[in-house]
DNA sequence: TATATTTAAAATGTCGGACAAATCAAGATT
DNA sequence: AATCTTGATTTGTCCGACATTTTAAATATA
């Protein structure tokens, strides 16, 4: 513990690999990992505090705060006596984006595919039209810096992807809905992750990026029809590319272009 | 505080009146309503955990552990030695149910009344749509029931405003997409506080129940045509009853029926 | 026997103090 | 001038104790 200062070599260290997270943080993670993966059940009582932080090694206290984060997450509710117990699904906040991201880090199931498809299909195409109403320069600036990186590195590869969750995070911000932007983070890690799994099953055949320059045009048009026709084009491509072997039913008729 | 053990004599005591929150809960809750009403600024550090819990009477413990929750719904980020400081309003969980009623709990600048509606202008057509293609005979029968205790307490009084509530949250829960009931919680637990914010201006005149048994009726009739369009008319009705002087601009006609 | 009361237990909740780790700023060294 | 060292400050972690709440068992009571 002492005298063993550790000398500065490993100045320029690759630190890049991961966040570090801290303690309580990476037990907040790992837990709610295993309730969302289904490990968990809602309805199961974790073990005790002091029984669960013995097993974790580590202190009662910081096993605390890491169920202090799930619980505002709605994960688990903790009551004296009754222990800590995981919550119904639907107290879950899934829009948290930790939460979606740990829900997309595994196999996502095919219902809550569908169902975040179906969330950005009703939100995003609106959103390219409060977009191409309201976007100002830099909203402009950073959305085709974003799609020409996305060019130039592929989905394929980790920087690409990146580029295409900063063309939809500028996107939703040039909304400048507080509670739409707010949904960027979430949906935005889900996307990114979901790619992360698309990538894991096949490489992208087809080249996505046509399509996103067609949203992009019309955002910097100011054209909101036509930025509300691309980016519904644009998620019934993302869609289609999506290794499901046959979506539910007949999923996408029953609620678009109904009228 | 030492011997004083109060006796069991208010045994039957009146606690409906409020939830009786953990004291972790309670610091959590006026911290970020501090924080979501503009008294913490972003950016602001706030006072270290040893100089805060000591203000406030509690321990580092308890102080601590409310931070960890506000952390989790990205209000505040701490790290060692820079301290815990607000988050940038964009890394905001703006719809965890509880930021959601911490912001509608005061007076709401216009920017985010807007915002809402226009959040809820872009979903609850499209989610009655679902619902009414995927309803099942509860939903039908909570929302009914909603319905009619909402006709017999009105909205001006609690009891009508909670039914209000559920009407809507079982509606999202008729859609069968777990995101979109995830944000039933928030987006009930804001009109609800909005309501009763209506209410402290003013007493509703105008009686809401004709355009939620239009929505009814058209979900419980399976027609999703129609239960759209309601639902369009029933927001479009809650605007115009805000007490707001003046909406910004030509705001609705910028974004609706574009096409 | 059935009911009500009391008692005991088990779990989370709160407290206080101590030390560790990380990080920034200023000072010392080369 | 640049680098290294040192120190100070703040959050992070650990530990141990007690309080509070709630459930369940035990006991007394009708």
């Amino acid at each position: 513990m002492l005298a063993t200062k550790p000398n500065k070599v490993a100045a320029a260290s690759p630190r890049l690999k991961r966040k570090e997270l801290r303690l309580h943080s990476s037990i907040a993670r790992d837990l709610g990992m295993h309730i969302v993966s289904g490990h968990y059940r809602p309805g199961h009582v974790l073990a005790g505090e002091i029984e669960a932080s013995g097993q974790l090694k580590v202190s009662r206290s910081a096993y605390r705060e890491a169920v202090r984060m799930l619980a505002a997450k709605g994960l688990v509710q903790s009551r004296t006596r009754t222990g800590t117990r995981v919550s119904a699904v639907e107290q879950w906040h899934l829009l948290d984006p930790d939460v979606l991201a740990w829900v997309f880090a595994g196999e996502p199931e095919l219902e809550v595919l569908q169902g975040l498809f179906e969330l950005r299909t009703i939100i995003e195409p609106e959103a390219a039209a409060l977009a191409a109403a309201r976007r100002n320069d830099k909203n402009i600036g950073v959305m085709r810096g974003a799609l020409e990186r996305m060019a130039l590195h592929t989905v394929n590869v980790e920087a690409g992807r990146i580029a295409d969750k900063e063309f939809h995070s500028e996107l939703l911000r040039a909304t400048r809905n507080p509670f739409i932007i707010s949904l960027t983070n979430g949906v935005a890690a889900a996307v990114h992750a979901l790619t992360e799994f698309k990538q894991r099953a096949q490489a992208l055949k087809r080249d996505p990026l046509p399509e996103h320059w067609r949203v992009f045009h019309a955002i910097a048009a100011g054209d909101t029809v036509e930025a509300r026709a691309a980016m519904t084009e644009l998620i019934r491509l993302a869609i289609t590319d999506m290794p499901v072997k046959r979506w539910p039913e007949n999923w996408t008729d029953s609620r678009l272009m109904q009228d």
